[in-house]
RNA sequence: GGCGGCGUAGCUCAGUUGGUUAGAGCACGCGGCUCAUAUCCGCGGAGUCGUAGGUUCAAGUCCUACCGCCGCCA
């Protein structure tokens, strides 16, 4: 198959912070991203995310705070980009939808699809919903012409704009969804996705009138209109990187992953594939759509304040900590909650207990008995508790990798803890501590240890794509370097090798007692 | 109104093409160990698998109806 990769994040609309719903896409999108770069190399992965700054509600948004649009933008844009740093969300490109690399690449797109006819002027009058920044028909409507989703009445406008044809590529897209049975994953969301596409649609109006809005990109076939924001924001999965690498359209594009959630679903399964193909490009690979993450049981909203604020979360109970609950929890596609609560429950029980005292006391040990140094290599000696371990480590690796690329995030990390689950059996059946006693069993003890540190060292590797971090952190006590902390099981760490004396990764959390 | 999803132990969920006493984790109880972050290992209790029918030698797993929750479309 390909052997280069495209990964995307919505890009998020930069009219409030980010929460923990947008959080879990970043952290989705970046454990795969981290994945496959694993698979395929660093310089064969390219991982997109950014902010959608134009529109109406940005322009409202910056007006209520009494600035420009642009330094509005500024400023919300840097809050995603410093809360994604934060969470360690590994993105090769950030792009704003105000780089002017970003608003010449539209334009070219625009014009594109205009001198092939598949964009036309219409006037047109409609009901409008500034919070939506889209037209309505009285039957989507709530009585009274009140908008479903803002609960707000809608205005009726009358103006001249431009249409993006849309039926026409319609059973275009059809086929290739059904040629591809995994376009849109998971399942659930292919066959909405064909539903909606199973009937007539009607063209999307692109464009807004710089009398009603100026900010946006201007039409390079008319200074009087700028383009609708929607139009504009999906080029952010392709401008930067095409304006880098010239082969990017052809070569890397078509193996594009875009995570969305299921909000977005319509509009990148119905509108963005007529875009492309009217500009002339290929259609992306994946569409990989998730749910919601609630909160304490309900929707996360900002009008009912029950807003989480990831970078909150990290910086309380540490680093890869959400990033682990979250890719732990949440089944990708499927709506997941989130709360407090079950984040303890889930740092002591997982991160404390499982992986943070398996690696306290093999390193405990390796520094008792032998000063912290491996007196011999990783082997298969004891047939059974040694093969064991052995038959739970190998392959891990892959087997995580081969999870994740299904989007089965929980699947992958599952993987990880039954292997700790066998390492913290082999302890007790091998019972190295009690064999130490004895000093003519300590060749055995210094094999039970090599093993163990091995299988920490994978574990560690293994760790990688969800918690980078704690990957990183248990390679460093194992004092390894990049090419052993790759190896398979087994063939990682050599005799003489020096590891570093133990430390709490994931220090117990104490219930609060009032 | 149409289409689709979900409903399995106290909690969160797995359950392949229907096939032996329905599984896991958490929580709870008992036992063991002591290298380790009072951690680890073993054992255990608990479920009429939403309801009612049906197909079958055999159904959580297929069919029908209904109830409840949710989503998409209209």
């Amino acid at each position: 198959m390909t052997d280069r990769l495209h990964i995307t994040t919505a890009i998020f609309y930069c009219n409030a912070p980010p929460h923990v719903g947008s959080a879990y896409e970043a952290l989705a999108a970046d454990a795969y991203a981290r994945s496959q770069r694993r698979r395929l190399g660093r310089a064969r992965v390219s991982f997109l995310t950014g902010t959608d700054e134009h529109g109406d509600k940005i322009r409202r948004a910056a007006e209520a705070e009494g600035m420009p649009p642009k330094e509005f933008t500024d400023r919300t844009s840097a809050v995603f980009r410093r809360a994604w740093d934060g969470l360690h969300v590994s993105y090769d490109y950030f792009v704003r939808t105000t780089d002017p690399q970003h608003e010449q690449f539209v334009q070219q797109m625009l014009a594109r699809s205009h001198s092939r006819g598949d964009i036309y002027f219409k006037d047109y009058e409609g009901l409008y919903c500034v919070g939506c920044e889209r037209f309505y028909t009285e039957k989507e409507l709530l009585p009274a012409n009140v908008c479903p989703t803002h609960n707000q009445p809608v205005e009726r406008i009358s103006e001249g704009n431009y249409f993006l044809r849309i039926d026409k590529y319609r059973a275009q897209v059809v086929e290739h969804i059904q040629r591809h049975p995994d376009f849109i994953r998971p399942d659930r969301y292919r066959n909405e996705a064909l539903n909606m596409l199973a009937e007539p649609l009607a063209d999307l109006c692109i464009s807004r009138p710089k009398a009603r809005l100026e900010w946006g990109i201007e039409l390079p076939f008319d200074s009087n209109y700028v383009t609708y924001v929607w139009y504009d924001a999906f080029w952010a999965y392709v401008s930067a990187p095409a304006s880098r690498d010239p082969g990017f359209i052809t070569e890397v594009f078509p193996s594009a992953d875009h995570f969305i959630g299921k909000d977005i679903l319509k509009t990148h399964a119905v509108y963005w594939p007529p875009m492309l193909l009217s500009a002339g490009l290929p259609l992306f690979r994946h569409l990989d759509v998730h749910g919601w993450v609630n909160f304490g049981g309900q929707r996360m909203s900002k009008s009912s304040g029950n807003v989480a604020d990831p970078v909150s979360y990290e910086a309380a109970f540490g680093p890869d900590v959400l990033r682990y609950f979250l890719l732990r929890e949440v089944v990708y596609g499927l709506d997941g909650d989130f709360s407090e609560e079950r984040l303890i429950e889930r740092y002591n029980a997982d991160l404390a207990n499982d992986l943070g005292n398996f690696t306290s006391r093999v390193l405990s040990m390796a520094a008792r008995y032998f000063g912290g140094q491996l007196t011999c290599a990783p082997a298969v000696e004891d047939d059974a508790p040694d093969a064991a371990l052995a038959a739970a480590l190998g392959q891990l690796v892959e087997r995580v990798d081969a999870q994740v690329e299904t989007l089965a995030f929980n699947r992958g990390l599952e993987a990880i803890w039954q292997a700790l689950d066998v390492a913290n059996k082999y302890i007790v059946q091998t019972a190295p501590f009690t064999l130490a006693k004895d000093q003519a069993k300590l060749p055995r003890v210094a094999q039970i240890l090599a093993n163990l540190t091995e299988a920490l060292r994978v574990v560690g590797y293994a760790l990688d794509p969800f918690m980078p971090v704690t990957s990183r952190r248990i390679l460093d006590l194992l004092a390894v370097d990049q090419a052993a902390a790759a190896a398979p099981y087994g063939q990682g760490l050599k005799a003489g090798h020096q590891v570093n004396p133990a430390s709490a990764l994931f220090p117990r959390i104490e219930k609060k007692v009032r």
